[in-house]
DNA sequence: ATTTGCTGCAAATATGGAGA
DNA sequence: TCTCCATATTTGCAGCAAAT
C-alpha cells in the first residue's frame, strides 16, 4: 500500500526502499570490511530473491529469471545461514523495533512454544546416513518477546524427547540473551525438575499457562495468545508450512527470514493490525 | 600469499508417477 | 496404499578471478 516513488518492487516480496535503507545499514555492521574479492553483485536483489523463495515455497532452480542466477542466491543463503547472519539480522531488527516502541531492546519477558512439521511423504524411507536422523517430520521451537517478535528459534529431529529439548531451546535463548526473568509456556514444558532447572540455571521463572477448561476466549491464556498469533504470520511464508530444507539449521534461516520481513514492516510502520483477537 | 566471490561439475538426495 | 524407478533438484567441492 506504500505509495512509494516509482516501483523499485517488481514482486510483492521484495523490500521497500525505505526497508532497504534499514537492512543495509544492519548489513554493513555485521558483515565489515573484508579482504579478498569484492562482491559484484546487488545486495539487494540477493535479498529479495531469498524473500521470494521464502514466501513462494517455490524450488530454488524455479526462481524467476530476472533474480542473479539461482546458484549464487543460494550460495550466498547457505553463507548466511553458516555465519549466523541472518540469525543476527533478525535480532538487530527486533532492537530496533523494541526501540521504536520505547521498549528497552532486550526484553524481561518471554514466551516459548514449539509446533510439529510433516517432512516428506516417504518418511519411513530411511534416508541413510545424514546424521541427524531428520525423519518423521521436525518440530520447530520458538520463543518470542510480549510484543510477538521472534527472539531464539530451534528446530529439530521431531522424535528428541520433550525435555531434553525444552533445556535445549532455553539454554540457546539464554546465549544470546540474559534479560529474560519469567517464561511463559504450556503443558508441554510442565515439570518440576525443568522449573527448578532454569531458575538455577539462569535466575528466570518458567511459568506454566494451564488451560482453563470452564471459560474461554483471549482472556484466558494471554500469553499464549501472543505466540500462537506469531506462528499464525509466520505460517503465511509458504516455505515454513512443510520442511523442505535438508538441514535444520536451513530451517532455522527460514524462519528467521519470515521473522526479519514481519520486523521491517512494523518498523516502517506498514500498516500492521496489532489488535485482531477481540471479534 | 592470502582472502573472499563466483561458476560448473557431479554425487547425493528428493519428487512424482506407474504398476501391483 | 506401498514400492520401485526415472527424472529433477540440491549441495559439496574444485578451481579460477579479483582484490589487498
Amino acid at each position: 500500500m506504500t505509495s512509494k516513488k516509482e516501483s523499485s518492487q517488481k514482486y510483492p516480496s521484495d523490500i521497500s526502499d525505505e526497508e532497504w535503507e534499514i537492512v543495509e545499514s544492519i548489513f554493513e555492521e555485521l558483515e565489515p570490511y573484508t579482504t579478498g574479492r569484492p562482491r559484484s553483485s546487488d545486495l539487494r536483489e540477493i535479498l529479495n530473491a531469498i524473500f521470494y523463495l521464502n514466501k513462494t515455497g517455490c524450488p530454488w532452480r524455479y526462481l524467476p529469471n530476472d533474480f542473479p542466477s539461482y546458484k549464487l542466491v543460494n550460495y550466498y543463503y547457505n553463507k548466511w545461514t553458516d555465519n549466523k547472519l541472518l540469525e543476527n539480522l533478525n535480532t538487530a531488527l527486533r532492537e530496533q523495533l523494541r526501540k521504536k516502541k520505547d521498549r528497552k531492546p532486550d526484553p524481561t519477558g518471554a514466551i516459548i512454544d514449539s509446533q510439529s512439521v510433516k517432512g516428506t511423504p516417504e518418511s519411513r524411507r530411511a534416508s541413510g546416513f545424514d546424521g541427524g536422523k531428520l525423519v518423521k517430520g521436525r518440530k520447530r521451537h520458538i520463543v518470542v518477546d510480549t510484543m510477538g517478535c521472534v527472539l531464539v528459534v530451534w528446530v529439530h529431529a521431531a522424535n528428541m524427547f520433550d525435555g531434553t529439548a525444552a533445556r535445549e531451546v532455553i539454554a540457546r535463548l539464554f546465549l544470546l540473551i540474559q534479560s529474560v526473568k519469567i517464561i511463559w509456556a504450556d503443558g508441554a514444558y510442565a515439570g518440576a525438575e525443568l522449573i527448578e532447572w532454569v531458575f538455577k540455571q539462569f535466575a528466570c521463572t518458567l511459568t506454566i499457562v494451564k488451560k482453563q477448561t470452564g471459560r474461554q476466549g483471549f482472556h484466558v491464556l494471554p500469553r499464549r495468545w501472543v505466540v500462537e498469533r506469531t506462528f499464525a504470520w509466520l505460517g503465511r511464508s509458504r516455505r515454513l508450512s512443510k520442511d523442505y530444507e535438508r538441514k535444520p539449521t536451513s530451517s532455522e534461516s527460514q524462519v528467521y527470514l519470515a521473522s526479519s520481513r514481519l520486523l521491517l514492516r512494523q518498523i516502517c510502520n506498514n500498516q500492521i493490525h496489532y489488535k485482531l483477537a477481540t471479534s
